[in-house]
DNA sequence: CATAAATGTAAGTACTTACTAACAATAAAT
DNA sequence: ATTTATTGTTAGTAAGTACTTACATTTATG
């Protein structure tokens, strides 16, 4: 077999079982055989487990899709650009599951190899996301507030949900399913965003909150 | 040394180097000399290392002490309700990061263990808080929508903010720095719920998020 | 003080781990 | 076809693991 070929499918075979398994439960036997090699040719293409470990982490990183597609959303209607994001959001999350799963499990034993995967994921949606809720408050679209808070409040009610059901719970949301959920997230978080005037709101609506 | 004190100290010293660690890093003879014993006083008490992991589990498991404080902040405005629930659950997630490290790194190795501590926590707590929304929904105050998801848009907010500070970026959030982006997901909530009319708002406002 | 409960010491077992050495067999490239 | 790159086989090492046994020592309690 080729080179690249068996490297290949040894790092496919470490990322599944070291998510499944973790690092330390994941034996490089176990890697080997149901890579269908030798554990001797796992040692001579990576030198060692935690080399091989590393190369998984920069193999599977995260796309910047996200960060990509948002300049085209930005003519979309403001709840259409919630939506879409939300969505690729999560399907992202599900389709590197398994990255997550191992960050989950080795943010205590390998933070800064981790925590390079995560700041390059997180930090610059919530960086593209927040300029695109600044962007409509200074057109007076949104009221005033964090932008970096708000973002957080939403992507994070989509990675909670994520936490919830795919990791802790061991279940596979739907896509269907996942559409109605976000939907009901971007409900409230537009109605928690935009400004009262465009919701043509009178004034004095201030103690809205405390009269319960 | 009573018996009940070294078993005390073992199961400190068991949690923290579990959750530092994992379940696999964390070796008996470690635990043992951290909490000043033998090896050989940690099997004589605990039998296993699996069984004295299951005792750490049990022992440092969640209190359900929102669940019994909401009762009494019925008669609070909404608000004050989420914002004081609110900073318990991020408070209550804090005191047990320990607990939380360990449920994030060993849920793919013990599922039944991790989920029975993750349900009768969360799962409680949200029912309690949706219930709370649905409530204040039958009296007209919120508008349509699900309050279990609603539910677990605020508090995945939360969770997430604790993720990301705490677990993923390591740093310590103050009370007055967690007070204040609480404050914030409370806004956001408020106004992502509350019926229209509450704000005091006009009709034929539907498609207000369309017209960006 | 005397009895019993708890802990320590020391040695060891059976097993697993990441990783290596020497040599033979196979597949790919020229 | 022949050289070269890649893999397999087999055996092994040194270290670490959870856990045990037998016996001596300490500590708490009545």
């Amino acid at each position: 077999m080729k080179k690249s070929q068996t490297e290949e499918k040894l790092l496919e075979t470490t990322l599944r079982l070291i998510s499944e398994k973790g690092y330390l439960g994941t034996t490089t036997r176990e890697i080997a055989r149901e890579a269908g090699v030798t554990e001797l040719t796992l040692f001579r293409h990576f030198g060692s487990k935690e080399k091989l470990f590393e190369k998984v982490l920069k193999r599977y990183t995260f796309l910047p899709k996200l960060k990509e597609i948002l300049p085209e959303l930005e003519r979309l209607p403001y709840d259409d650009v919630l939506r879409i994001l939300g969505i690729g959001f999560f399907e992202t999350l599900k389709e590197r599951k398994s990255l997550v799963k191992i960050m989950l499990s080795e943010i205590n034993i390998y933070p800064d190899k981790i925590r390079i995967i995560y700041n390059g994921f997180i930090d610059e949606l919530i960086k593209t996301l927040a300029d695109y809720l600044s962007f409509l408050q200074k057109r007076d679209i949104l009221r005033p507030f964090s932008p970096g808070i708000a973002t957080r409040a939403f992507l994070g009610m989509i990675f909670s949900y994520f936490m919830a059901e795919e990791i802790m719970g061991g279940r596979i949301i739907s896509k269907r399913k996942i559409e109605k959920i976000i939907g009901e997230f971007v409900n409230i978080t537009i109605h928690g965003t935009l400004k009262k005037s465009t919701l043509k709101v009178t004034e004095a609506d201030n103690e809205c909150n405390s009269n319960l």
